[in-house]
Order: structure tokens, then sequence, then C-alpha cells
DNA sequence: GAATAAAGATTAGCACAGCTAACGATCGGG
DNA sequence: CCCGATCGTTAGCTGTGCTAATCTTTATTC
């Protein structure tokens, strides 16, 4: 396969993935969790409990960045913040229940957006985007 | 395909259009220009010469909030803001040449980083990639 | 083991981005 | 000609991004 096919490719995902993202964000609002908080909140969900720079690492922040997002994930009762038992430098930062619960509701509603979408699709588009996204998951981790 | 099938493929299109576009924007720093600035600069690069409401639209923001964006545009010599002809309500927003260019050069460093990452994969995987990246942008559109 | 360096987090203070409310200017229909 | 609607900006708030500075705690070094 040619580069600029590869280009060709590469920039078609880029719009696809662009636009995509810019029709699921919509579905957020709902959740009353600014994008901030609510990226924050998700790496938390889905990485467990971390200290203050592995989550500012996770976002690509900085310290003090990630310092207020969580100070107003913890007013909201969406995450907690514990001095680290081992190291009492460092802060442990986890989501709360009511955090993992209002995150987990607008994912939810991101996707069911998403695939009400794909709901229009033949079958062997389905597939070919199944394999695709296949692809696309070793390409991106 | 059962509905479960469906969710799984969006569940999993969501998550990599995530990390791709995380990914990716680590490209704009070098630009200089700020996310706000430079997204609705993408719009008018591409969607050529419009108002502030329509431009406001298009990035799904109030008329207030890219009131200011485009007025950082402008003081940066990246766009242009005239008095449109026929409404003299309405102001007439575009790129300039050094716009155009600044969102060109920066577009395509995210595109390259982008192909670079499918250098790696085989041949039928990059077919594969092509025809789902094909059905995605109907799905997005 | 005391002094010093390094690391983790917060605070202070700046620019900018998001919002609503309020305003001034312009346009269109009666 | 005026009255309502439309377009854009201004004012003022909260929140998000940064760097620099500070404080506390841990690690290193002699």
């Amino acid at each position: 396969m040619r580069d600029d096919q590869l280009h060709e490719i590469a920039s078609a995902l880029h719009s696809s993935a662009i636009r995509l993202l810019r029709t699921v964000r919509r579905e957020d609002r709902s959740t009353g969790i600014s994008p901030p908080r609510l990226s924050a909140l998700s790496v938390l969900v889905f990485g467990g409990p971390m200290s203050l720079a592995e989550l500012a690492a996770a976002e690509e922040v900085r310290a003090p960045t990630m310092s207020r997002i969580v100070e107003g994930l913890v007013r909201d009762g969406l995450a907690t913040r514990d001095a680290d038992a081992g190291d009492r430098r460092r802060v442990r930062i986890a989501a709360t229940d009511e955090g993992k619960k209002r995150l987990e509701a607008g994912r939810e509603r991101r996707v069911r957006a998403l695939a009400e979408r794909l709901r229009r699709l033949a079958d062997s588009e389905r597939r070919a985007l199944a394999r695709g996204v296949e692809v696309l998951e070793r390409v991106v981790r």
C-alpha cells in the first residue's frame, strides 16, 4: 500500500473521529458535569484510585489544573481525596458510588446514541465497521 | 445482528475515537494556537467565510463565546472580521492566508502522526481499516 | 543521623473559554 | 414610520489551562 493511501485513510479517520465525538458529546449536557471533570472522573472509574500526579498525567494537564478539577469533583460528591497511607505527600483520589453512577449513565447515553446510528447500516456494513474498529483499537492502544 | 453486538461496536468505536484524538491533539501544541481557536479556524478554512452566528452554531457555543474567540484570531492575524455588505448587523469572518497556512500545517502534523501509526499494520489490516472508515464516514455525516 | 535534595500537592495569579443577561444597532413587516 | 425580531458585543460570573512559588514529606548523601 502506498504512502499517500495511508495518509488518505488517516485523514478520513481523523475527520470522522472529530465528527463522532462532537456528536456524542451533546449527550453530556444532561450529566450536569463539566467536560474536564467528566473526563477525569472517567479515568478514575476505569483506572481505579490514583494519585494526583497520575491523574494529571492521564489527562495531560499540569498538577495545579488537576488539583482544582478534583476539588470540584469532591465538592460535588463525585470523588474522594484522602491522604495516602504509605507516602503522606501523596493523595489518593477515588470515584464515589455516585460518581460511578453518574459517569456510567452519561457514557451509556453516548454509546446508545452512537449505536442508534449504526442501526441504519446494512449487515455487511456493520461487519466491515466491526472489523475496522478491531484494527483501530490496536492502532490507538 | 443483535442489539448488544451493535452496542459493543459502538462502545469500542467510542473509546477508540477518544484515544485517537487524545493522541493526535498532542501535535497541536506546536501551532501556538489554543484548542478553541484552532477548531474555529478549522471551520473557517474548510467552510469558507461566514457570520458569527453560523460559526458559533458550527462550534456549538454561544455567540458571546465565539465573539471573543474571533477577537483572539483577529488579534493574532489568523482571521478577519468585516461588516457584511448587504446586512450591516452581520459580520463576515474569514481565515487569512496566515491562518490557513498555520491550520494546514497543524492538521498535516496530526494526520502524519496518525498515518505513522498505520504503517505498523499488515496490508490486510490496512484494507480492513480503510473499509471500516468508509462506513464510519457515512455514519457520522 | 543531620543536612540537603527531590518529589507531591497546593496556592497565587494570570489569560482565556464557557455561560446568561443586558444592551445597541440594524433590518423587516405592518 | 414604528415595533418587533435579529445580530453582535459588553459586562460579569464560574471554570480551566498555565507558570512560579510555597509547604510538607520522603530520599539521598556525607
